[in-house]
DNA sequence: TTGCGTGCAAAGGTTTTGCATGGCA
DNA sequence: TGCCATGCAAAACCTTTGCACGCAA
């Protein structure tokens, strides 16, 4: 623990990783692959190479900016950009003692967006509540 | 509709698809890859077929035996036997109209076996509702 | 006997790694 | 000037395909 200096040592921005970003967002809401992405700017003869656009991706993963998701029909990753941090927060709610939880998870925004995709219903995921049982209330029995 | 013959013509028991069957529905819950498959009967010194655990698998995944997981973490897919065809069977509640809507998928199950996992909690499934907004109240905004 | 199932080898595709070069701070 | 970022080439993986042979029905 200990290493939160004012600005973070070591990290550039370069030519690719701005592109990168910038072409990732203006994608709003698309699912994009590394290849798709390596593609567009071979397409706008800027080319960046496969090896920085996986990497620039894992990055801006990491960061929180975009997330990665594995659909099952392709076997490619998908990235698709995200604005606000703190997205997709369902609730848990444990059917026994009553307490409520926050479940903040990458793969539940992915669930809602296949849910949206395939079952062609847009969740509310502020309103939707996932009932269940809580660890403590397991272990007492 | 129209090929409901009481019988399945053209479909053979063999030796490893009964062995990979059994293996699978052994390791209830578990999710294993095709490599772990083929590596436990090569354990054995009953080796079988890469090619085999592959279209075997794909098989039990069609006709509902078990279900094929992505996972970010390990690129490779894994599969999970499933004792009751008809599991993890969510409601999808439109808030407009107020219509509930059934919804059977994969990637739900996953999702409860997940929330399980990570965040330590046992989802209902029964009693869990999506709130949200179905296609039809979409299209009439 | 028929034709589905098997398994080897090889191909196809995605992602990672090694290493020299380039470019930001 | 130091050091991270880039990108080529090649490797590492997972999965699929082609094809000859084996085996259930």
């Amino acid at each position: 623990m200990g290493d939160a200096m004012g600005k973070r040592p070591g990290v550039y921005t370069t030519r690719q990783g701005e592109a990168i970003l910038a072409f990732l967002s203006s994608c709003q809401g698309a699912h994009v692959t590394a290849a798709q992405v390596a593609e567009h700017f071979n397409d706008i003869s800027e080319p960046i190479g496969r090896t920085t656009v996986y990497r620039r991706l894992e990055k801006l993963v990491a960061e929180g900016m975009a997330r990665k998701y594995i659909i099952d029909e392709s076997k490619a990753a998908c990235y698709q950009y995200v604005d606000e941090p703190q997205q997709g927060h369902y609730h848990l709610k444990c059917e026994v003692c009553g307490e409520v939880f926050h479940l903040c998870c990458n793969l539940l925004d992915e669930v809602a967006d296949h849910i949206y995709d395939e079952h062609d219903f847009k969740v509310n995921e502020f309103k939707t509540v996932f009932y269940g049982v809580c660890a403590d209330c397991r272990e007492q029995n």
